[in-house]
DNA sequence: CAATGCAGTTAGCGGTTGCTAACTATACTA
DNA sequence: TAGTATAGTTAGCAACCGCTAACTGCATTG
């Protein structure tokens, strides 16, 4: 029942064109994840089927709150993870790639311990 | 041809294994990973046909330096990442579990940066 | 109005990686 | 020697998640 980190992906990429863009479509999520029609429309059918979306019949994506409660939190360890890696001197690019896969593998407990980190060491 | 994640967690148990039993065979390999014998038969048999190691006659597993190569780059990751969480704060049994799953998504960008950082954090 | 294009779906393929069931082969043991 | 335990393999299942091919349905356009 729980996501699973492709679930994620798609997911965190909705609430962050939903953010710039107002109205996304399955297309949209496609077009920037790089990924083919059918895997995102069976993508979210599943996001949808578990409740984290809602498709109008326009096919226009919005989210839930179980779904926002989500992405929102993948979308702060993106932005915390990037920043600490940047901060460490990774190259931007880089740096964006690999918070991108190190969000969906650490704990809270870590994540946590990152952050706390990071707002003290921003604050020097 | 590259090793997917699950070759690299078999590879570095092997030479975690090595390094305190001497002899290893699949099944002790299959008991530290908590897996079925089959699915540590299929991944052996890759390990071995892709060259990493090397199965003798009575099943033992040595290394090859191929896979020396890129089972002790692992387990410096693996070392670096969790003393790294350590020392934010996170309990030894998380950060061990976390970094075991971050060493195998972050790029050499990224660890080398942790490292430096980490060497010049442990010094002070 | 017919043709084209765009969004989405369905069907099915292929690779990865876990599993169980059931087998072989070897070795210890009563 | 017959029985049992251990290690490994083979066959095949299931879930995940990408893909292409081919379809539907709708809208725009010549």
């Amino acid at each position: 029942m729980a996501l699973q980190e492709s679930g994620q992906m798609y997911l965190e990429t909705i609430h962050i064109l939903l953010q710039k863009n107002k109205k996304v479509r399955a297309i949209d999520v496609g077009a920037h994840l790089g990924y083919s029609k059918p895997s995102v429309s069976r993508a979210v059918g599943i996001l949808k089927s578990n409740g984290y979306i809602v498709v109008d019949s326009d096919g226009y994506i919005t989210m839930t709150v179980k779904g926002e409660e989500v992405a929102s939190k993948l979308y702060e360890r993106h932005t915390v993870l990037s920043c600490m890696l940047t901060a460490l001197g990774v190259s931007e690019k880089i740096a964006i790639e690999d918070a991108c896969r190190m969000e969906h593998v650490i704990s809270d407990e870590t994540f946590d311990a990152i952050k706390k980190h990071m707002i003290i060491y921003t604050k020097l």
